[in-house]
DNA sequence: TGTACATCAGTGAACGCGCGTTCACTGATGTAC
DNA sequence: TGTACATCAGTGAACGCGCGTTCACTGATGTAC
């Protein structure tokens, strides 16, 4: 039994790390909050903050994404009889139980993503790479060797349309975000039916 | 005639320190480029670089916001027939002369973005912003009060459009843009066509 | 046209600040016997 | 079970670096008369 109190005090240490960070950055913001803060709140000193993580961004990019690895699978796993986009959906609904978990570490992400352009670049990142992953899963489900042009586009729209309905779930009282995904998803195919038949008329 | 020798000498000095940053960060990144490498690259010391631009990040963003600016006013003019999408379309290469102008110095900012967060932080900030200008114009045109769901959707898919388009002119060798902005305005509405009809029978 | 004065671009030097590193140490936890 | 030793989390102090500011100055350009 070797990893035991060493061990569980150096996880203990982390996450107050990660928890005081996570609370300085969107209530100060992240420029506004200097590592010796952090490991003030954290009760450490701040020599300490620098054995954990490299720097001071990478305290907010620990863990925490599993939610898009999953994706592929889930994605692969619908019936090939359901439309395209509605695997989409289909798939996000059977992940989000994993958000509603962590919806206010979530909450205060996003909060501290407002005010730091350093943030929210870095979260381009991240969006950037889960929509290379979804275009990969649909060219997969499709048969075609390499995502296309369209896989790419079917992604980012998938995305938008997820990410705006985390958006409005976030700033809403639910527990479960589901119902916001399926609302987003629905709406956006009324206003593409109706889009449609006034290109096709044009 | 008082603005003359002194202006001109300012405006020139202000010109170099804009065109040193630009290539710099292009070449070896945002990070990696200390002011005093683009003062030194100006010919000028690094005091001199904060009395015309408050932080290191301001030289780039100085000036070049034209292009969004004129949307509104074109689009307003596009005749009442034109459908929407349409309408965007002929309202984006109606500006687009504008950006063949400065293709040499858009394909060094975007090289300078793709290394450095902070820059595409500060990108994704004009990004939104445009966004909410055409979404803006697209509620004006629609005669709504202020812009709804739809009319956000839209810019930013419009947007998305227009951001390939000019990817894939910045790596061709062609000085004018309008060809793959027309082109991809016609491919998206063939994917959603197709999208369509199978949406429609799910 | 010439002289005295005002303005202002550019500069050097010194400084404060926060990030992140390096060095040398302490004291608690874990291991060998 | 007890003792000697090893490991390793945490720390203090000092430092390098780049951004951005403050202070005091020079010298060229522009203005008043």
């Amino acid at each position: 039994m070797n990893p035991s109190r060493r061990e569980a005090k150096k996880a203990q240490t982390r996450q107050a790390l990660i928890e005081a960070a996570l609370e300085l950055f969107a209530e100060q913001g992240y420029d506004e909050t200097s590592v010796e803060e952090i490991a003030e709140e954290a009760g450490v000193s701040p020599r300490t903050f620098f054995r954990y993580f490299p720097s001071k961004e990478d305290v907010l990019f620990f863990g925490e994404y599993d939610y898009i690895r999953s994706f592929t699978g889930v994605y692969l796993a619908q019936p090939a009889t359901v439309q395209e986009l509605a695997a989409v959906e289909a798939s996000f609904l059977v992940l989000a139980p994993a958000l509603s978990r962590i919806k206010e570490r979530i909450a205060l992400y996003e909060k501290a993503l407002t005010g730091s352009p350093l943030l929210r670049g870095r979260e381009q990142l991240h969006l950037a790479e889960n929509q290379r992953v979804i275009a990969e899963a649909l060219a997969r489900r499709r048969g075609l060797i390499r995502s296309d042009e369209r896989c790419s586009l079917l992604a980012a729209l998938s995305l938008s349309l997820l990410k705006h309905s985390i958006d409005r779930w976030l700033t809403s009282s639910a527990a479960d975000p589901r119902r916001f995904i399926a609302d987003d998803f629905a709406n956006f195919r009324r206003l593409m039916a109706a889009g449609e038949s006034a290109a096709v008329a044009h």
